[in-house]
Order: C-alpha cells, then sequence, then structure tokens
DNA sequence: GCCCTTACGCTACGAGTCGTAGCGAAACCA
DNA sequence: TGGTTTCGCTACGACTCGTAGCGTAAGGGC
C-alpha cells in the first residue's frame, strides 16, 4: 500500500492521490492489455496521465508497482459465515478463483513472486502487501469452525501457526496451481472436490461417493 | 525436449547435440547468476561457447528455452516404493521440494508459468514438457495404494482422471507455494504435517497428534 | 498573503538489449 | 564430390531503460 520511497517531509508540495490511485488502475490495465513481459512504465504513465518520472519517484520500479497494483485486488476477499467449515471453504476459495481468472491478477502475480526469488526486500513486500494480509480468512474460518464444533481447539499457539500457514499453503497453493499451471478453471465442481479432500482427506473423499 | 525450431531435412550438416546440451546447462547456470530478469540469449550463447544466432535458430525466444532447460531438472523425480501411501507421498514431496530449492528451477519455473499466461503456445509447452510428464507420479502412486488396499478402486475413468489432476495441483500447489509465496522451506517436518493433512483432511490431522 | 519546500511535467541523454540479415567456412549425407 | 544445412561472426535499426536538469505549479508554516 505504501509507496516504498516515502516524501521526505510534512512539508512542501503534497503528492497527489488521486495520481497514486490513477497509477495503480492504469497499470492494471496495462496488465491486461499488454501482460508482464510488454508493460513498460512509460506505458502506464501515458495511461494514467502522469509523467515517466512521477513514477520513479514513488516506486523503485516495475516489480513494486505491480506488486501494489495487484495487492489491491486481493483485499476483496471476504469470508461470509455460510453455517459450516465446508461452505465456508467453498465460498472463499471460489471468491480467490473468481479473482486468479482476471488477466491482471494472472500474468502480474506470478511475474512478482518470480522475480522475487532473487530479490529479498520484493519477497517481503509480497508477504506484508499480499500473503500475510490474506492470511486473516484462514484464521478466522478456522475459530469460527472451531466454534461450532468442527475443529477441535488447539492450545499450543506455536502448533497453531504452524497449521494456519500449512493450511493457507493447501488452499492458495492449489487453487494458483489449478488456474495458472494446469490452466483449468477451479469451477464450482473443482471446488467442492477440492473442499471434500482438504476436510476428509484422501481415502475420505474418494471413499463415499 | 524437442527444440522447437525442427532441423527441416534429414541431409544437410546436422545440428549438434552437443550444442543442445551445451545450451541447456547454460541456460541454467544463467539462471541461477543473474536470474530470468537479467537473463540474456547473448549471455547465455557466451556461455555455452556458441554464436548468439545459433540460440534463434534452435528455439523461438527467452521462454521456450527455459521451459526446456528447466523442464529437464523435473525429470530426476522417482517414486520409490517406500511400503505405505504416507511414505511415498513424504518421498516424493521431499525430492519436489529438493529441486524447488535450487535457484535455477525458482527463477525460471515461476517466469515461464507467469509468461505463459499471455501464450498459448508456452502454455501447452509447459504443460507438455513438465506437468503432464510428472503426472505419472501421482498415476503410479495411487495405483500402489490401491493394491496395498489403502485407497479403495474407482471404476470411472473420467472421475479417475478428475481426481489424478485434482491430487496433483494440491501437491505440486502446495509444495510450490510454500517455497516460493510463503518463501519458507518445505522441510521433513512441513512434509510430515502436509501428507497428514492430504490422507486425513483437517478434522482428522489436527486431532490425534 | 508571503515564502519556503516539495511535487510535477517535460526533454534529452548514454547505455544496454532485442531480433534479424548477410556472409564465408565447415560438416555431414547421398 | 556435389548438394544442403549448420555455424560463427559482424553489423544493423529499433526499442527500452533509468537518470538528470530545468522551469513551473501547489501546497504548508508563519
Amino acid at each position: 500500500m505504501q509507496s516504498r520511497i516515502p516524501a521526505r517531509r510534512a512539508t512542501g508540495r503534497p503528492r497527489s492521490a488521486a495520481a497514486d490511485a490513477a497509477i495503480l488502475a492504469a497499470t492494471r490495465e496495462a496488465l491486461v492489455e499488454l501482460g508482464w513481459s510488454k508493460l513498460t512504465l512509460v506505458d502506464v504513465a501515458c495511461r494514467a496521465g502522469v509523467a515517466k518520472t512521477t513514477l520513479y519517484r514513488r516506486w523503485a520500479g516495475k516489480n513494486e508497482l505491480v506488486v501494489d497494483a495487484v495487492a489491491e485486488l486481493f483485499d476483496a476477499l471476504r469470508l461470509p459465515d455460510r453455517g459450516s467449515l465446508a461452505a465456508d471453504v467453498e465460498g472463499v476459495v471460489l471468491q480467490f478463483a473468481a479473482i486468479l481468472a482476471r488477466p491482471e491478477a494472472r500474468s502480474g502475480l506470478m511475474a512478482v513472486v518470480a522475480e522475487s526469488t532473487r530479490d529479498e526486500a520484493l519477497r517481503d513486500r509480497i508477504r506484508a502487501s499480499i500473503v500475510d494480509r490474506q492470511k486473516r480468512l484462514v484464521l478466522e474460518g478456522r475459530s469460527r469452525a472451531q466454534a461450532r464444533g468442527e475443529l477441535p481447539a488447539e492450545t499450543d499457539p506455536e502448533a497453531t501457526a504452524r497449521t494456519v500457514d500449512l493450511i493457507f499453503d493447501v488452499v492458495a497453493g492449489a487453487v494458483v496451481h489449478r488456474t495458472l499451471v494446469s490452466a483449468e478453471p477451479a469451477d464450482e465442481e473443482w471446488v467442492r472436490g477440492f473442499t471434500r479432500v482438504l476436510l476428509l482427506g484422501l481415502a475420505g473423499a474418494v471413499g463415499p461417493a
């Protein structure tokens, strides 16, 4: 969310918040039309109606800009109480799949993750802006299921953190792999099957059809 | 595996197979040292000891070259019979994690997947060279578990295909997300927890510790 | 309302990469 | 040996990058 290169003091002309929003929207628009590799900062600046130098004053480069532009997409995720753990999981996974079906998320997300393998600062930025922000969904669904008696209460906070991380990697990883690597839609049928495996396990899922 | 741009006839001077191997090895070497974004074909050609034009005669571009270079890494995956489904899963997941821990796989794989979101031909290439090639592991582990009586035999071939695809996305997706997005190691402890969830499901896994 | 500070738009620049074309020489098959 | 293709080399125009320098605009502190 923050613009990486901070304004230095509280005095002087403040940065235009409207420009910030226009730039991020223009970045997503360019991601849709051009994809990651053909996206240039000049093009984004032109679409946003600002000068190229304005971009460089706020973001260190293409990587950081796209992370911020993509991160906003995932803030739309919600976890309404649908009555059961299975229904909650299916609901949020379908939302996640819908976001990953959008071209600006598809081309942007994987690209910055790829770049982050050689850039520790970028990795931290992704973690803070995207990953950790959405772990709240796992935490909330989990405590809700515990309140319903669907999951046992865990006492050890360290074990809890490990479990939450694990669930997050399984859920997010499966959806991402399905939509981006296997390149097939995570539709309702697939989500039902996935939720079944997640809750019941391999043996329990294929058994009683 | 094939070089995308085929030699036209059986006559004339054949292409050097040694050059092919040298180029792919040089590509992996460059991926380690430079990463995806700073990798240039001139650099690869220089490392491999061939001319830049030779690269362009065999591969359409950087994307196709890196797919072939990375695909070879995953052919090392094996599925030895370790006596139980859980042990088999743990074994192959640890191998997969070890490959994804190598920098040439980390930076290369995600980058080409990102590019493939806007390039259908590249997507097909990845699917053929990497994804479908490794689905054999799921098929083999599954039939082995069925022979042991750990999994029920499925009769409908269409349902079987769906299940295999689902399992593959869950396993591969979870490991990829853990190592590349969460950027934490998929070590033995994590793999044990993951296998537990995969086989027993969420409720069964956190219950009997 | 004035001055100080900063953001902004614009232009220009050197450096680097891209993919292609054209050439002579070398290697292989029939 | 003749025909065919690959290979190494060089050069090329087009493009993108990130930065610097300038004059101007827009705020905040007093």
